[in-house]
DNA sequence: ACAGGCGGGACAATTCATGTCCCTGGTGTG
DNA sequence: CACACCAGGGACATGAATTGTCCCGCCTGT
């Protein structure tokens, strides 16, 4: 046992709710980082908490020097940054998120596992937290000239819309997995990486062909010179940064026909991820031919990083872990509570 | 910097209330051990609690299973014995602050000693702390309609800056305790007050005098009706704020001529506060006509509040305390624990 | 055997925490 | 430039928790 469990364990012989006050501050703190700029009954919404005693914290992390309070809302101020930023590795010790991140890492052969606090099913905010866990990795992994595929998603779109870089990432390439998916346009690949391009002064190039295709349609347009252009550019690229989906979810959010969906179902399909569907054991049903990356393309690939959250998403993300190609996986508490629910199965099975 | 030193100092930022009731409980828990076996009234005195509370405390503890309480009164049980011997260098670390404040404050009788942690010598937001701890000390002594005299200086500045209020101090006045010293604009003490009194919404005055005078021109200064006017409020105030410099570097920033210094060496002065100069024993040294605030005017004042320093000013500071006219001091880590050392030596030749 | 001091019960007084609503004012938007 | 919206802060009733004070019956050390 590490010397700060002990640590803490003294104190909560002494304290017995140390560790709950700890946390609702630090959530708020958090919070209130996240959002940049945001108001008390906002605030109290999303961490569930009635304004009243938000407020109480709020004036306590105000005096602290934490919080500045003004009329337009509430704003985190340099120490109390300071302080999240020192607390974070310690929050994770002190309630369990770096086990799990250890134990999933392990299980599946990751290079690196991230688990944020919360549940992006029941919080909102915890997609923010996954985007911005996403961004970090993002970052870590990134060199010069790269060309980064991503997927599309909500959460894909939380990495997008907040992703930062110190200086201008000039002879950076971000480009889109596949193709159009028919969703809405703010979650499109193409979307995401004109968006994560722009905001860190990288180059962009757009896929504009839908993602499923009969042969015929496929053979045509891989002939038109600009269409093969762009395609070298994705399947060269050195790192896929892609979400998790539920099949069923996702085949009947991309609108496919009701016998594709019977065909999927069984053929126990669990799990999508960069438009291929998988088994429960991480095994691929149903190929077909696809402008953008191929799964022989991601094969060769050097990372590959999955971000997902959400309590009903564990098992699609346990799925794709089995798949076995991913390095990265950015996920939340809850989904990693079910995941290990599950790893925990298994060994008592074996 | 150890994970604990870390952990202690995030728990201080976000939890100092809690911290306050895991000392009461600590200290109880050590004066049972102390005592073998003690009934509740007994303790209660020797710590100078009331009965109820400490009762509250001793059943909490009792549910911990820290203590036993049987008929003939309570013992500390082996897992309590236990928990005090893992906890004691941590309470150390913890609450060292605590027990430098207990020591100044009990040596040269002061009503209140706050220390802050760190240096101000070597780390530079120290200085940002011992302000906002001054802010916090002058907001609880300042009453309605008070004047308020305050002197110049780099860390008076760093209160000056970030006192605020919560409802406009209306009636309230800040005054320069002195005249212009010749010092940087931003640190003189007209400025000081008319920076503080926007920022709290008080009135304020200035005294647009130098502070060294020739008789003469004292005189006939003294004889301007609106240099009278305005000095009579300063010497009507009923709170000082002053900080403590050593006797020689503020001679030079002041640029006093060479014979004075030599003058104020022959004399031993160490130390200077409100425009004196004090000898390591306390006692003034070179007394000269002021407009402003004379020592007289000093010693009529309700509270007296000094804030200083890093560890290179112990020495001057321990000089000012004991001139003994100080109600509050505000300190830092690194002064106090100079000022201890010479306590410690004292204490030895005695 | 007994007296003093023990823990624990009781309870009124008071403080504190909390949920809820309102008000004024600043901000961003059109 | 005007407006609508949402911000923080004030106010307050209600209910919970804390606290000071006293008492009682019992154990225990002498």
């Amino acid at each position: 046992m590490g010397i700060m469990q002990s640590l803490i364990e003294i104190q909560q012989k002494l304290l017995p709710d140390l560790l709950v006050v700890l946390k609702k501050r630090y959530l708020i703190l958090r919070q209130v980082m996240l959002s940049d700029m945001i108001g008390r009954r906002t605030l109290a919404a999303s961490l569930e908490m009635t304004e009243r005693v938000l407020r109480a914290e709020t004036d306590f992390l105000k005096t602290q020097g934490l919080l500045h309070i003004e009329a337009a809302g509430m704003r985190i101020t340099e120490a109390g940054q300071r302080l999240l930023d020192e607390m974070e590795p310690l929050y994770k010790q002190m309630f369990g998120l770096s086990d799990l991140e250890e134990r999933i890492r392990k299980r599946y052969g990751l290079k690196q596992v991230i688990v944020v606090p919360g549940d992006s099913d029941s919080l909102p905010h915890t997609k923010r937290e996954l985007g911005l866990a996403g961004c970090a990795v993002l970052r870590k992994y990134m060199e010069k000239d790269d060309v980064v595929a991503i997927t599309g998603g909500t959460t894909l779109a939380q990495v997008a819309n907040q992703l930062t870089t110190q200086t201008p990432l000039k002879g950076n390439w971000f480009v889109p997995a596949r193709g159009g998916l028919g969703e809405s346009l703010d979650y499109q690949a193409n979307t995401l990486a004109s968006t994560m391009a722009k905001r860190t002064g990288a180059q962009y190039r757009l896929l504009h062909v839908p993602d499923h295709l009969g042969e015929e349609a496929y053979t045509t347009l891989m002939q038109e010179p600009n269409v093969r252009e762009i395609v070298e550019v994705i399947r060269s690229a050195r790192i896929v940064v892609h979400g998790i989906g539920d099949a069923m979810v996702m085949a009947r959010r991309r609108r496919v026909d009701g016998s594709f969906i019977e065909a999927l179902k069984a053929e126990g399909a669990h799990a999508e991820a960069f438009g291929y569907y998988f088994d429960r054991n991480g095994a691929v049903v149903h190929r077909m031919p696809t402008i953008g990356l191929r799964l022989e393309d991601i094969m060769a690939t050097e990372v590959v990083i999955a971000i997902a959250g959400g309590s009903s998403k564990a098992e699609a993300i346990a799925a794709i872990m089995r798949f076995g190609r991913d390095d990265v996986l950015v996920t939340d508490e809850g989904a990693a509570l079910g995941i290990v629910a599950q790893l925990d199965e298994e060994e008592k099975q074996a």
